[in-house]
DNA sequence: CTTGATTCCGTACATGACTACGGAAGTAAC
DNA sequence: GTTACTTCCGTAGTCATGTACGGAATCAAG
């Protein structure tokens, strides 16, 4: 199943995803990737599924998970407990469309602000700056920390 | 126009604004709000305008941008700058486009594996984690950095 | 082999956004 | 005017997320 068995050093698995070397060490450190067995006295080696795992991290990371909430996502991964892998997911779910909501909210006051801004050319003052002003209890957004 | 000229105490300030007295002082050491002038030897007093400013630090924050960012957008505040300011909310709208897409796609993903979750009951192994640990290339999620 | 790049490992530094601490001095209640 | 609460001010600590540094060990070329 595996298309080709560990074979990178720390070094071109880093230039391959594309991070820093030393976010790998973080990573593990934090538990997010294991440290491959290495050939006593040698040197570990890296494969696919390890750029796979990292990918994962990164991608849930620009959604705004942190690194924590990764690492519990990533737990899911031992398999043996499914209904608690089935609640994690769905907690997670609800997350995702709580910050979809927000993110909608935002979007449309942002390009509300971008439009009222183009829009006032000939006026005096920047409507954008004035709507971020006058805003007393301004924004409906939601509270999900990101 | 002010409805109550600089009457609060910082202690005041903070709770009315709902944040800590030391975010505020935080804030003036990075310029994000002023501080006022104190009768030699007495106490610095709020007012409206102050309130009405960190009203705007707050909801811009939330909009996604950094206090450097607000800095940016309070400076702007003379209102001579409208394309600048347009610039910036048009790269915060963008941002948050991006991840509106890329949440999208991973809402599709957890709540499918949510399901496939539910639905494999009977089997063997829990679907979810195979799910995950299948995914080599696992979400067409974009490249948008936050 | 010698040379030069990599890895390994631990520790330290960096940044953004706060939050807390300590001690002097102002203010308010009694 | 004593007591208790704030303010003021500087400095320092926290938390998350990395990055960098220094020195030993290992690997790969010539
Ligand atoms: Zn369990
Ligand atoms: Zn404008
Ligand atoms: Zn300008
Ligand atoms: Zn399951």
């Amino acid at each position: 199943m595996q298309s080709h068995r560990p074979s990178l050093t720390i070094g071109a698995f880093a230039r391959v995803a594309g991070v820093n070397l030393e976010t790998i060490r973080f990573y593990q450190r934090k538990g997010l990737l294991p440290e491959p067995q290495r050939p006593p006295g040698g040197i570990r080696r890296y494969g696919q599924a390890d750029v796979a795992r990292l990918s994962f991290v990164k991608t849930a990371q620009r959604l705004g998970f942190s690194l924590d909430e990764i690492a519990e996502l990533l737990r899911l991964e031992d398999g043996t407990h499914c209904a608690e892998a089935s609640r994690l997911a769905e907690r997670k779910l609800a997350d995702v469309q709580a910050k979809l909501a927000d993110l909608a909210r935002i979007e449309a006051v942002l390009s509300q602000l971008v439009c009222a801004c183009q829009a006032g050319k000939g006026k005096v003052a920047c409507p954008l700056i004035a709507s971020l002003q006058g805003a007393t209890e301004p924004l409906p957004l939601g509270t999900s920390r990101s």
